[in-house]
DNA sequence: ATTTTACCAATACAGTGTATCGCAACAGTA
DNA sequence: TACTGTTGCGATACACTGTATTGGTAAAAT
């Protein structure tokens, strides 16, 4: 009996981490949505069976808190910025432009507290740029405060692109000319102020309305850590 | 052949209509979350096929559209209030409560444009309140500003919120004693400020602290609409 | 060499959103 | 009153989901 009678040791299945994984479910998410991520296509991806996941997550929500702390990695800045200002400000960009390449984030933005590596060393690099610059409270409000804006603010950002692009309309034109329930529902006379907001508005870039709102946000905080309160 | 032989009449199935179906939805997703609604349980509360939704429906989305415009319907302020700042200030509170009453909203909450009559009257309110204070472009980014902040800080604070509710302890015990995990991350010494927040920080009451990062936000709104652009 | 352990694939289950199809009750006509 | 056309509902069906359970098989331990 040769070698070449032998059939080959059955290979054992390539080895699995939860790296692989996660990437595995990124690039899903990234292609199609979340809800193209389903245990099973990840699995698949990896030529392993849905059940062989189980061993490294115990819940499809853990998954999703993985891809979201992965993303988190992109986000935390490369050096320690200048002032707290500029700290929150690219803190916010980079977010941003991550929900913009993973748009699947939009979804899972604000959903679930995030305890993972990679989002608390985000939060640790926050948190150390306005240290010292007021008492703790403030601190805290201030950065839960621009957190909340840049979150719904890109939430809404992925919104409005989602549905642009289900019509292939501009925001504008969409509203404007076709949008027909929009349309008769501005005929009705029932919203002179938001008419008059939908045919008079210039439209706006996004970035720019968001760097914008950001900008408001970092004077309001300005103001307070300047003066600590009473 | 006397009427007492002659059976009732096939009596017509009970008639149905989009409000008695999402008034169903919502009180499936008020007892058991937005997962416990799906389009047979929903259709099982009105003594119904799944397939008879489709009348009125023509997808799940579809559905959860129509919830959040009925929650709208909560929001929409009952009179005008006295100055924009009262205006913004109260449509920020009274979404956030009701999103404390229906929870599952905050997992809609700025996940899609909402176009519904109900929504759009809350936006025509908001607008009408500011109209004329500035240049409309100026209105827009104040009130898209404060929508995004409050959107954000809701939905952080129901997913606190449901954390809490998961371990059945207050956030900052869970944080500070027992949640494993945080623990053993800050004890490696890589989030020092993260760390002196978390042991050093005052349980802030959630209400408080929303209703101050508002405030913060309106301050720098009047800024704006007190010096309009160059 | 034999037993124990650990892990993986297969199977199974209850449930999901939605397409399709055939029937039955109403409306309109003769 | 008899018939027909149309509408809308129910049942059935399909492809898929997340996950519990089970049984076999390969590595580790004795």
């Amino acid at each position: 009996m040769t070698v070449w009678d032998r059939p080959e040791p059955p290979t054992r299945p390539a080895p699995l981490d939860r790296e692989r994984i996660v990437a595995a479910a990124i690039a899903l998410a990234d292609e199609g949505g979340l809800e193209a991520v389903s245990l099973r296509k990840v699995a698949a991806r990896l030529d392993a069976g849905p059940m062989r996941l189980y061993g490294y997550i115990s819940t499809k929500e853990e998954l999703f808190d993985l891809m979201v702390d992965e993303v988190h990695a992109e986000i935390l800045p490369e050096e320690q910025p200048g002032d707290w200002r500029e700290a929150l400000r690219t803190h916010a960009h980079r977010t941003r432009q991550a929900t913009l390449r993973h748009q699947w984030l939009a979804d899972l933005l604000g959903g679930r507290p995030t305890l993972g590596p990679n989002a608390l060393a985000v939060t640790e690099a926050t948190l150390a740029a306005l240290d010292g610059l007021a008492d703790l409270d403030t601190v805290m409000r201030a950065v839960e405060t621009v957190g909340a804006y840049y979150t719904g603010a890109i939430r809404r950002e992925i919104a409005n692109l989602r549905a642009e692009r289900a019509t292939g309309l501009s925001k504008r034109d969409w509203q404007r000319a076709s949008g027909p329930h929009l349309r008769k529902m501005l005929d009705t006379g029932r919203f002179p102020a938001l008419t008059k907001a939908v045919y008079d508005g210039t439209e706006v870039d996004a970035e720019e309305s968001f760097a914008t709102g950001l900008d408001w946000i970092l004077d309001a905080v300005a103001a307070k850590l300047a003066r600590p309160p009473a």
